[in-house]
DNA sequence: GAGTAATTCTATCGGTCTATAGAATAATTA
DNA sequence: TAATTATTCTATAGACCGATAGAATTACTC
């Protein structure tokens, strides 16, 4: 019953992880049957608990799948020495690429995630809060280095840039014909610069 | 077994909607017993079959409670002579808004409406699009009057205005301490100006 | 090729779920 | 209050699901 560590092992595992990542991604959680997984494995349904102990299991090992590299690539971006504006690029386009490879444990993460016991949350709540310290950081750093108006509020920024993300991250997915490249420099644009004309006309109503 | 469209009837149900909402959104479509839903309104499993004829039924009547009068909303501003700024806050504010009160049934609408069959899903896009498109229209009207850089893709920007919205929404709803016009000031701020410095040092790099 | 370990299969138990039918109760009307 | 209608209840059918145990098979090692 009880399994190996070998590498053969770990690698079948990882392919069943993937799996399941597409299975919980279509159906959610709750919807997904163990049945439904094994078969996208090409497995019958007993044997899927030689990889995971649980269904449960089966879900944390998806998402953490989803986020880890994701989260790793914006930690080494925030440690390099690059400007403000080519950090927050390299950001908006490792979250989009992420999109693109692991969409379907990423969905899973975002949207199955609260499904899991308490301890495992725990756990992969403070991956995203790492991330998200990581973005609040750059923009600190782009205030303190002038880059940035400082009466700019960098928690709110951190997740507004994760939204835009995270909405413009769907529709990579769903339209593959998008290029990433492009969507991230609309983003950037967008967040250094607004949609304003160089504002000269049309507001002098309001704000001082 | 059939039930009256009576005055009390519909008010009943109308109850029932709303407490399926917190059910749905607490524990999914899937993960959602009926009779859990049941016990929330305060009656047993057997009888909630006298609102409605499947848990398929709750959950579509859920979605269009979740969106309905935020997407009349929408199209009500989008219809009014008010400037571009003016409208663009009114949107976000009542994005916002929706999401403090009708926070379960709209997270519901967002995470579960893919259970629905085809047709109700249809119905549901149709509306989300049409708020799409008002929204786009807004932004097309204001490139129009030169309140916007007439370079900016239109579509991008409605995306992503309905991305720092939900990602916000969320936190409303997580922190009610929140006050929405605060919220929807820094929105909109980020929308317009962007987040860099007036630009004046720092980026003379890209962009002719 | 015999023997061992790794992997998958079959079969099943106990539980939960949606939906229905018909009885029972509450509300309304005459 | 009697009759009618609206609402809720109880009980259950029928199906599926997660997990386990042990047999069967495959892959590896000597």
């Amino acid at each position: 019953m009880p399994q190996a560590a070998t590498d053969k092992y770990q690698q079948q595992r990882a392919q069943a992880i993937r799996s399941a990542a597409a299975v919980f991604a279509e159906k959610g959680f709750h919807g997904a049957s163990t049945k439904d997984i094994a078969e996208r494995i090409g497995i019958k349904q007993g044997s899927l608990y030689y990889y995971f102990k649980s269904k449960e299991e089966a879900l944390g090992e998806v998402c953490l799948y989803g986020i880890e590299d994701y989260v790793h690539r914006m930690a080494s971006i925030a440690a390099t020495n690059q400007p403000f504006e080519a950090k927050l690029l390299a950001t908006v386009t490792s979250h989009l690429s992420s999109y693109r490879e692991r969409n379907e444990a990423l969905k899973v993460h975002n949207d199955e995630r609260l499904y899991l016991p308490e301890g495992k949350r725990q756990k992969l709540h403070e991956l995203g809060s790492r991330y998200r310290k990581s973005l609040q950081g750059i923009f600190q750093e782009g205030v303190a280095n002038g880059d940035l108006r400082d009466s700019i509020d960098c928690h709110f920024a951190a997740q507004a840039v994760i939204g835009i993300c995270n909405a413009w991250g769907d529709i990579i997915v769903r339209e593959p014909d998008l290029d990433i490249f492009d969507v991230t420099q609309k983003c950037v644009d967008l967040l250094l610069n607004g949609f304003c004309e160089r504002r000269r006309n049309s507001r002098q109503d309001r704000r001082g």
